[in-house]
DNA sequence: CAGCGAATCTAGACACTGACAAGATTGCTG
DNA sequence: CAGCAATCTTGTCAGTGTCTAGATTCGCTG
């Protein structure tokens, strides 16, 4: 048994992991696939063979995205039932993922047209505005208003542009925004 | 008089400008120091001079963005004196000035803690927000709200995260959507 | 179970990049 | 007009993404 096998048995998701934290630490545009490579134990070149280049690395990690977000909104969604209820599971997705969520929304970073990524993402809005008939509003614009309030809110606290006591409490915060577009 | 003379007159200016060309074609992250001195005619060292290192180029373009915003502001409240139209400005200049907007609000390609462009935010988001007494909610909230609404829709917007309808007329959406928080 | 094609990984190479050092040129100030 | 500081050039180095050729191993077919 040779301390390193020639297979290494699960590059992919080694690849995947490495990151997730190299991104976690240096944002999105701060990775190397050479870094990574190294992370995981294998040479240079390893990863192209499992995403081709770079930006299908960072696709892989956007279908992930949206995949992770979609499953979490229709957990929220069965539970409760609450429209507000999804948009603070949309924001704590984004501060809990920030790599995944920070990828995401980098369109530059990545294959853009990949179907993966576009169906995922298509599947996440109709999750996310689903319960969007709450909102106060024309039709089609609420549903808008909706994704941009928690999805700007995230983005900014992630950015770290908010005022210091905003960013105490993200949850709370992002609830008491929501409520203000239901009326409540 | 020889066609290129060794110092180049506005050398800042030249390859901040060219930065916004590369930024608006390429991305934030997809930029090189060296491109740059070639749109500018210039050595590929001779950008270092002028912002110590590319951090230090992002970190500039970042700060004027914020004074562009800042000024944008000022202009509309003056003009109309109108919460909703701040933040349809916000939005027009998102959409108008990418390349400064993408910059300012990805920490990770520049020197955050520069206090030029810490300045230059905190007085942007006081103009931004001066006017959200007219937005229902707790205080402290309704400003932040305000803030992410039309931050989050111009970042959706810019990432092409929106759904194809709501993209067409951007600023129309915007000012659509800002009224919702007013509940005019 | 043997063998063989396909999948996976290594090693080497190339052009490109950001950063640094040393020197050349020029504007500016006393 | 002398000299100093600002500006720009040239050369260099390690690091990166991607490509090619070849080595190793897996898994399927017979």
């Amino acid at each position: 048994m040779p301390s390193r096998p020639y297979h290494h048995g699960d590059l992919r998701r080694a690849v995947l992991d490495a990151a997730v934290a190299a991104i976690t630490e240096h944002g999105a545009a701060g990775i190397s696939l050479r870094d990574l490579a190294r992370r995981a134990g294998v040479s240079h070149a390893a990863p192209v063979h499992h995403f081709g280049d770079k930006a299908g690395l960072l696709t892989a990690l956007a279908a992930e995205g949206y995949e992770m977000l979609a499953a979490a909104l229709t957990e929220t969604r069965e539970r409760t039932g609450d429209f507000v209820e999804a948009g603070v599971t949309y924001v704590r997705f984004a501060l809990g993922h920030r790599a995944h969520f920070a990828v995401m929304f980098s369109p530059d970073l990545f294959h853009a047209d990949d179907p993966a990524v576009s169906s995922a993402r298509e599947r996440t809005y109709d999750l996310l505005v689903s319960g969007a008939r709450a909102v106060r509003g024309e039709p089609g614009i609420a549903e808008i208003a909706a994704w941009s309030l928690v999805h700007g809110f995230a983005t900014l606290w992630l950015t770290g542009a908010l005022p210091p006591g905003a960013a105490d409490d993200p949850e709370r915060s992002a609830r008491a925004i929501a409520r203000i577009l239901t009326g409540s």
